[in-house]
DNA sequence: TTGTGTGCAAAAGCTTTGCATGTTG
DNA sequence: CAACATGCAAAGCTTTTGCACACAA
């Protein structure tokens, strides 16, 4: 743990991103937000609340739910992490600082993610808004299907 | 009640698809299945499992919320109905008989949803399903934002 | 010091499940 | 009549909330 890695200066710069953010709006720099920060971005991928929750605990740092739950919103709110809602419960995140948009492919067997970009999507969000008099601030398109011989649990 | 209406010919048909799907499937055909049924294809637009519920009970129909759920999932098996997650809970539903594949726009101010079309969407699919090695067998692309001069909520 | 954040557990909200009863085939 | 569907209420699961305590500013 105490190894320089590669991703330290990402982190630094998070870290640094989300305590102006604080400070802007008059929130507390409190030790648990700024641990949950960095949890995430050590971790890859996508993740829920609880596998955060329960990460963090295993390494005995003492957090609650209600902690990782409030934090989280906080960090939706400045764009350092985004929220997807794939199922129907079980909401999942995923660090997006200096990512640039993209959207998913879910495997409805295995429930792996997939992620991919396509400009053609932004040209409809452009189209639409326009042509529905809507104000297109944001997304969300998720392909469903599976994930054929790479599926562990295609071949039942 | 008695008087004939224009949607009937549409429930006829839905009625008859459902039975066949029941029978195929052997499933039995209970009253309150086809009741569910009928009372969705009287209403319009997208609803959730419990105002449908309600519905039914002013009508003094009887009903629980656990027939509703299971009819509702027979329902989307056979294409009949199709379900939908714009927020995080409170799945919404709708019929979808003789409807074209459409997506969703949905206001985050008023919750108001409406519907659009684009053909860009089936080349993403296809495109992707073979750059990515996945089976696409559905999708679901939500735009968020909001209704701007239309919104009742928007003047905040 | 003072008010915001935290931990804990209980509550909330949507959906599913277990069990006894009723009904379809 | 035998299996399956229903109604009801309780349980499940993720997320939110209330309250007392801790701590950042």
């Amino acid at each position: 743990m105490s190894v320089p890695r590669a991703e330290d200066a990402v982190i630094q710069e998070v870290l640094g991103i989300f305590s102006k953010h604080l400070e802007n709006n008059n929130f507390r720099k409190t030790p648990e937000r700024f641990a949950i920060l960095e949890e995430i971005y050590r971790r890859d991928d996508h993740f829920d609340a609880e596998a955060l929750y329960i990460h963090m605990k295993n390494q005995n740092y003492r957090v609650s739910r209600a902690t990782v739950y409030n934090t989280l919103e906080l960090l939706v709110n400045c764009d350092l992490v985004k929220k997807h809602q794939f199922g129907k419960n079980l909401a999942q995140y995923e660090k997006s600082h200096g990512y640039k948009q993209h959207d998913h492919l879910i495997c409805v067997d295995c429930g792996k993610v997939l992620e991919f970009c396509d400009p053609r999507i932004q040209q409809i969000k452009n189209m639409m808004g326009e042509l529905l008099k809507f104000k297109v601030v944001d997304h969300s398109l998720n392909l469903y299907g599976n994930c054929d011989g790479a599926c562990p649990k295609t071949q039942k």
